[in-house]
DNA sequence: GGCCGGATCAGGGGATACCCCGATGGTCCG
DNA sequence: CGGACCATCGGGGTATCCCCTGATCCGGCC
């Protein structure tokens, strides 16, 4: 295919914008140019293009608001493929950015052949980070289930304590533990001690969400 | 640098394993191969390789089943990095591969110098995807939100209410919520009842569990 | 003014949750 | 065999949860 890749520069710099467009030369299509989040919106809607170029601290709400009020107004079918264009490399930044729906973050350092590269490659909805920063959202993303420190406590959990836990933590009541498990109210109440004491926990409101955060429901 | 990257070959199939070795070449050090679960643990713990290309449909509970039980034998600093290399380009392949710890996941129709340089990069730490396959994770990363469906429920609560909920799905006792907001424990009282009855919950349980799958926590 | 919804509070009561004490069996182990 | 750990129960108590009815005050709306 012939058709060069439709693209938009938002960054509040209009010295990095201009060098931005000469480094992508005529690899490229710049359609359009915006310093702010209004007119990266409004220039979107204008300019449709395929990929929006977004600085992440940009003022009046930084790239994350850009991608949140186009996500509104368009359908996420047809709207441009974002990719953050940052100084930063903090997690928070990257993190933040890819949850309002950024298809790849590469740092400001990137050469000019490499930034092409990566356009071509978002437009095509591949994903393209910097490579120290793939750690970060993958991190995030499979970190979120966090097995290291939970078996700790949780080895020290009987097999029966385990499962009282596991249906108080779900939120049964003490009497329909009792019966799903064919033993006494007072059976499970002490089991809830023992699970108690050894999570270090004082309630099963705690309980619930300590399961809760490791995934455990 | 001039070390190439040791990699251990996880697949069922002989054959498809001898064919992965051939097209590596030596552009990456194989030191070894593994047809299950348990010799893909045993293999990584004896030739710590810097990548595993790891099959996602492996008797004995997946590649995923690989990677948790080496999560909990080597710390994660020194583990090795994994690619997943499957015929299945299924969103929930994909999604569960990522969350159990796969820096990468391309598919089998990947070409031979395409294939080495996805290790290069996994093993450098860049996250690699098929094209296709990039947009699954970043739309199941950035859709953990979820949104959409709360507020129909949520936005009938009024903002006291709110306040309440978020309390009493934290743990808090009605008493404390009480402190918390200077109020007395009959007014929690009230708000709970008009929270559990908008939101069609019949316990501080289940308010808990609600709330902790919509993140509002 | 009358109506309605929200926020505030009260009394009372049944059901739970959590804790204290103690007790009985069973297994495993030195 | 005695000690440990576990699973199983009980009595009794206090605090908490959840619901019921009913009340006052305020602000918006027709």
């Amino acid at each position: 295919m012939n058709n060069r890749v439709r693209v938009l520069i938002v960054d509040d710099h209009a010295m990095f914008r201009s060098g931005v467009r000469s480094e992508l030369g005529t690899a490229v299509d710049v359609v359009g140019e915006a310093a702010d989040v209004d007119q990266a919106v409004a220039a979107v809607i204008e300019h449709r293009p395929d990929v929006v170029l977004l600085d992440v601290h940009l003022p009046g709400g930084g790239g994350a608001e850009v991608m949140r009020r186009l996500s509104t107004r368009l359908g996420s079918a047809d709207g441009p493929r974002f990719l953050a264009l940052s100084v930063s490399d903090a997690a928070e930044d990257v993190i933040g950015t890819i949850r309002a729906g950024a298809r790849g973050y590469v740092t400001k350092t990137i050469t000019g052949p490499e930034l092409v590269d990566a356009i071509r490659r978002v437009s095509e909805g591949d994903a393209v980070f910097s490579p120290r920063l793939a750690g970060f959202v993958l991190d995030a993303f499979a970190g979120s289930i966090e097995i290291s420190a939970v078996d700790e406590d949780l080895d020290r959990l009987t097999e029966r304590e385990r499962e009282v836990m596991r249906l108080i933590a779900r939120g049964y009541a003490y009497k329909e533990v009792a019966r799903e498990l064919f033993i006494s109210i007072k059976t499970v109440e002490t089991h809830m001690s023992s699970v108690l004491r050894k999570l270090q926990l004082s309630s099963r409101h705690e309980l619930t969400r300590w399961a809760s955060d490791r995934r455990l429901l």
